[in-house]
DNA sequence: TGTTATATAATCGTGCGCGATATTATAGCG
DNA sequence: CGCTATAATATCGCGCACGATTATATAACA
């Protein structure tokens, strides 16, 4: 009898979860370049989208990153002309970032790359849900 | 009646694989940082630790990785004298990739990184079995 | 009020991650 | 054999990702 390998990557959680995603991130590629968007960004628009005018501390904690990380991505989409970056006028340690109106307008544009990127994906719409689940569920015992 | 918004971080499936891939590599810090290994490097190493003598193309398959990413990591990984990198005899064109003996004595401390995050992870061994298995499903998918 | 603590972004350094290109070696073929 | 095609790595450029530090602003409080 073979014994247990626990260093094997296939017995590993950890290497589909790190694999996969970027495997995840490399199929929207085509879909985004057009939109001028990397992954990133993509997910930084889409929580601007659901609501603007947030800091960048706030941004960050929905996206599970740091100024490190988000503020020369913000400096991008800036230059990109689809956020604007201003000094909070009451607390001037905090940067409101909001949407422009180039930046509202891409959203038209990025609203079927869901559905795009759903069929690429070759498991069940019940799959799909307990894979979210899942994962909410691992992320939420790392808070 | 709410409208469904394609466009919510919360009803994708990719931002929760995202960001739950990141943090899972960051929980790895604290174990890995007494190795001398980042994320990557460790799975580089148990790749390694499960055959070696190995060509950077064929570990580079086996890691979703090419030789942009693989070859400074694994430049890295000698450096610390983990490996060693030598150009294949018969074929010029290929560098086979070998475990020094520091590389191959690394994996008996290595041993309880798995045990030691799998207490780290809220979820039952039934569900890790599941979220592996569907991972695994959207890894092939894209192959 | 003045001083210290805390909060918020920005910056710095290092290491991925990957598309694109360059370099060198082997293979295929006339 | 010479010529072209293909294969294997290496290099380049850019954009994350993040720990650590810095700069500035607000809060707390003696």
């Amino acid at each position: 009898m073979p014994e247990f390998n626990p260093l094997a990557l296939e017995n590993q959680l950890c290497f589909p979860l790190y694999a996969a995603a970027k495997e995840l991130t490399r199929q929207y590629k085509p879909f985004l370049d057009p939109l001028g968007l990397t992954y990133t960004q993509y997910v930084a628009m889409m929580a601007l989208w659901s609501g603007d005018n947030i800091t960048v501390g706030d941004l960050g904690k929905k996206l599970y990153l740091d100024s490190a990380t988000l503020t020369p991505l913000l400096k991008r989409l800036e230059a990109h002309g689809y956020v604007r970056r201003t000094r909070s006028r009451e607390d001037e340690r905090a940067v409101i970032v909001s949407l422009t109106e180039e930046g509202r307008a891409l959203r038209d544009k990025a609203v079927d790359v869901p559905h795009c990127m759903a069929g690429r994906l070759n498991i069940t719409p019940e799959e799909v849900a307990q894979l979210k689940a899942l994962l909410d569920k691992v992320l939420q015992s790392f808070r």
